[in-house]
DNA sequence: GTGAAAGCGCTAACAA
DNA sequence: TTGTTAGCGCTTTCAC
């Protein structure tokens, strides 16, 4: 570790025999340098191996071309693609990103969030894990003070960018219908996400409609199951069931497989989100698949033009998506063949 | 959006009808204020909002209470867990991570490590994505001016955090070989990264001694298989083979499925890294652990040290791997009964 | 116990 | 085109 100082912009002046306003320029290439002495400023730099102070920086600009992500957690496989989505986007318009993981916890949330803003990004991305209190919505006041777009909760107070849950829940709903399922039981995400409310509600609606509602239950994005859905599941009630994720799915086939029940010859199940997961999983997992890289794309690009443009209207995205057909449906019928 | 500004500490003075300096100490619990002027100071800053501006103080101090974690792939499902590991370790001892995720890309490596030391992270902890050549050593200059520790690479001129990878490699061996398979075959990962060498040296040596080396081949940390490696599984001339990583394991796993082959019954495959899929998978994979955990909380806590006393005397840490056995593997021979 | 003031590294308005 | 300088928000020394 060499514990000699790093060198500032003045070392640079100094060194390069300027002064300090014509280094910073030069730097920045803002202000107007000769050609000459630019290029001897910047010479003189790189051999220093000067780095500009960001904190000195952003302090003077208010700027710190940095913008925060606030995911639940990170170790659902939801969150490392979109996390990397959002890196990617992020980098072609020329900002960083912080990522804060907040463990699925509010509090967390909260300070997660004080969190970036003191660090001082220019605007934040926020998956919110909750939606449904008033509580989860204003997780800080911080959050009037900077640009924010929230992703896949439909939060009244901020830009959003959604994907079309209900269509969603009706997707997967009308596949198991139209393979002929009659009975089939829901286990929605937590209602305290928009999201999972709309994926269950697409759903519910489209087989109180077409088909039976046996159950409707709920449970956490996770892979294990709550009592109530074990329960559900016991009763053996259904031939297909819609799960609010991939992750939910896995968990409830690995219980049906502890029943005895085969997937899906016995019963038939379709995730959402569509998890690196589910195309490995054994059978493979039918899904709804959410265009992510497209909603992060367009989700830093307002969140950049707020940051230009200041507060507007809100803006409402909502994104379709689509079902991915692989192998945990069964078809309950033969196809005609005519 | 509120645009007012943001209060700073002399707005907190004024309002408290005290000095910056006053406040500062209120604030900090540093220097010396009366218990009633700390108190009132104090209701003063909640009651305005404020918030100390992070660049003002780190241009102060020269610190920020942030530390950087550099990773090669947040998409690959071994990191997730590890970044939540630092995330809370760092929690700890008092620090917040900055997250950068390099793509496995040395170019992306060498802009994260400069990005990261740009924003004055106080020390960096470094899962490096190659460490065979002198550039993969050497990623940045940016490294000699602050602390460094490095995850599981054994570079020289920092301080490191290892498991005992070789050891992990005869594990994994020896347990083949125990179930009576004398034809094996390795896929190691990356000969660029020392764990896989590391990991492969250890099981080849073994298998050498006491079985036979069918094949030894190279790939990627991924699902998806070189040539050379899919040309020695379709050799169809081993009954067991070892993995580099449980990414490769699984990877592996698939494609003997593609040649009709299954596992346990056809082929044996032990991985290594004990990911969350490995439990998931069908058959559920046996495997290597390392205790990332305990690993990353000695590697947050020798940053924190290094931080504190500066330079001293390289420290490398070796933490011991265990078999995780699941049913990826099949014994060739009943065990005797007698 | 409290306050005044210097200065961290930088940008930008202004003067030359 | 180039240089001088004020000041961003904060900590901390030093005087009171």
């Amino acid at each position: 570790m060499d514990t000699s100082r790093r060198p500032t912009l003045k070392d640079v002046a100094r060194a390069a025999g300027v002064s300090l306003a014509s280094a910073s320029y030069a730097i920045n290439g803002s202000g107007s340098v000769g050609e000459a002495t630019r290029a001897h400023i910047l010479q003189v730099a790189a051999g220093l191996g000067y780095r500009p102070n960001t904190s000195a920086k952003a302090m003077k600009t208010g700027r710190t071309g940095v913008l925060g992500l606030v995911v639940p957690d990170l170790t659902n496989p939801f969150f490392p693609g979109l996390a990397q989505a959002v890196l990617q986007a992020a980098r072609r318009q020329g900002y960083s990103v912080l990522i804060a993981d907040t463990g699925g916890a509010p509090d967390e949330e909260r300070a997660a969030i004080r969190f970036l803003t003191d660090h001082g990004v220019d605007g934040l991305l926020w998956f919110p894990i909750d939606d449904s209190s008033p509580r989860g919505r204003r997780a800080s006041p911080e959050l009037d003070r900077i640009p924010v777009v929230v992703l896949d909760r439909n939060l009244p107070d901020h830009d959003v960018v959604l994907a079309d849950y209900a269509l969603g829940g009706r997707l997967a709903a009308d596949h198991l219908i139209a393979a002929g399922h009659v009975d089939i039981g829901v286990i929605s995400g937590p209602t305290a996400a928009s999201s999972a409310r709309d994926r269950a509600e697409g759903a519910v609606r489209t087989i109180q409609r077409s088909a039976r509602l046996a159950w409707h239950v709920e449970n956490a994005f996770s892979l294990d199951l709550d009592p109530a859905v074990t329960a559900a599941l016991d009763r053996r009630s259904v031939t297909a069931v819609i799960a609010g994720s991939d992750m939910i799915a896995i968990g409830a086939m690995r219980h049906l497989q502890t029943l005895g029940l085969s997937v899906p010859d016995d019963v038939s199940i379709v995730g959402f989100d569509d998890i690196p997961w589910a195309a490995l999983n054994t059978p493979p997992l039918t899904t709804i698949d959410m265009p992510i890289e497209a909603m992060i794309g367009s989700a830093i690009e307002t969140l950049v033009q707020r940051i230009f443009e200041g507060p507007g209207v809100r803006s409402q995205t909502v994104f379709d998506v689509s079902l991915v057909e692989r192998s945990s449906v069964r078809p309950l019928v033969r196809a005609e063949v005519r």
